[in-house]
DNA sequence: CTGAAAGCGCTTACAG
DNA sequence: CTGAAAGCGCTTACAG
């Protein structure tokens, strides 16, 4: 039936059955940055979990402006769409989950979160502390966390990672504090004393990349001098030289599950939004130097 | 008057207004393969544009599938959206093109275009010349062609401007085929003989990277063994080692470019469709051994 | 179970 | 120039 009206040239509308109906069956998803291939992997998971559940979704990338971002959920709003995927721009003032609350849009965070309300993530602090573990049996004991802001929870869960498996070593934690991008962190690393710390455990992999190349550029080698871990995996990370050892996170399933939560938030509106920490597994390649122990 | 309407909880519908005017304000936008760091920044730099234009961008990846890319484009002309933008899936029909003519909705090819039709993307031909006279600049004679399918018009243009150059100094062109990924490009240049071309003009920085990685895996070096020269400068290419020498096709200026030929589109149905062919231009880098050689 | 009518919230064309 | 009415194409609730 269907078919020999689309022959006639019939097209179905959308916009008079969203009208009538309320149903739009439209995600808006909020990406922070679009660029950095983590949220483009996750974007991509995002897309694919909802489009099987018969969403279609509608993307914008904020480009970690809150400004923008606070435009495009107003837009959202009146589109209107079923519900809103967001990864909150740096700075998004805590209050906007009272807000998108209030507003009765169904909506869930993902990676980086509110404190309550539904959320899909990776687990931060099980991902640090695998890392440092990783490096106290390789015998390290001046390890230093490079990165990270420390103000938003995601960098505050890796911190925690970290400091508590240090103190739980006897040992002090040491924060190198420099920006997520390349050029940065490969600048503070480059300045770092010869005594200085003789493992690193980075904030994410771009943070990681960055140490790869201060240590080049100052003549020592990841995993032979100083052992670094970066966080994410992404794909870039096995193809680096030295190749990354990395906490995986796997973007792809931390989009899946926030696809999942969200469609939970909106079929059970009145239920307890569900949380879903997604496990981090460590990477063992080259830069933490355990591959080169072994070959000795 | 909107603002006070507003307190009182009141939030403008669009469904409504689209029902009745048919205008939606909204882009389709199908994008071939988002993680690719290349697609990534160009769709960033279309919905910057688009933004400005007051429209809103539907993203959908397509993940380089042909039935996704289709259900989507079904789905956009029943939303409806004002325009679509795509970047074609790798396999699409040349005849998708007359389709979309004959749906009226008014749409535009990126980068990866069709014969006739809306277009924006970077100077294919002029971007291997540059590359390929660089080199021979450089004293090289024996330089292949890495990667590339022939097939679509991409690669196409680029192989036209390595070989015509080629030609131009009367040298026999060389095409070394692999697909266009990491790994399958370090494979094949892992294996290159000792006796094989002195540098390579590579399909895109994928490709390069690949190379780079290959010729280390083999004990050589690019820039001072094997001459490399990628193609987009992504990102990464200036933080890999060595450094990437690259053809600059600035991604978010072809982004910014298509909503420009797609908005003209909508707004002159009836004016010759716009073709915006950008400029490509080399960046030297070390790679291609031109700083090394100045060095010595 | 089937079919005609009402109505979603806007914009637009028309009457006053 | 202003204001009330019609209508966009569906879905839904209701009458037959």
């Amino acid at each position: 039936m269907r078919e020999a009206a689309a022959r006639l040239g019939y097209v179905y509308d959308r916009s008079a059955a969203l009208m009538r109906s309320g149903k739009s069956h439209t995600i808006g998803l909020l990406v922070c940055e679009i660029t950095n291939p983590f949220y483009a992997e996750l974007t991509a998971g995002v897309e694919e979990a909802l489009d099987d559940a018969g969403y279609v979704t509608m993307m914008a990338n904020t480009s970690e402006s809150v400004t923008r971002q606070r435009r495009m959920l107003e837009r959202f709003r009146e589109q209107p769409v079923d519900g809103v995927l967001i990864m909150p721009a740096t700075g998004t003032p805590p209050g906007l989950a009272n807000e998108l609350l209030s507003w009765g849009v169904p909506h869930a965070t993902v990676v980086r979160g509110f404190r309550r309300g539904a959320h899909a993530g990776p687990d931060n602090r099980a991902g640090t502390r695998l890392a440092t573990e990783h490096l106290l049996t390789l015998g390290h004991r001046r390890i230093a966390f490079l990165g990270g802001a420390a103000k938003n929870p995601v960098s505050a869960g890796r911190w925690e990672g970290y400091a508590r498996t240090m103190a739980k070593a006897v040992l002090v934690p040491e924060h190198l504090p420099c920006q997520t991008d390349i050029g940065q962190a490969a600048q503070m690393v480059q300045e770092l004393p010869l005594r200085g710390p003789t493992a690193l455990v980075c904030f994410n992999d771009s943070v990681a990349f960055g140490a790869l190349l201060g240590l080049q550029r100052s003549g020592r080698m990841a995993g032979r001098d100083v052992a670094v871990i970066g966080f994410d995996d992404v794909r870039e990370a096995a193809f680096w030289y030295p190749p990354l050892t990395t906490v995986r996170v796997a973007p792809r399933v931390i989009g899946q599950a926030a696809a999942r939560v969200l469609l939970h938030r909106i079929t059970n509106p009145e239920a307890e939004p569900l949380r879903e920490i997604l496990p981090a597994t460590l990477v063992i390649r080259d830069s933490c130097g355990a591959n080169l122990r072994k070959a000795v």
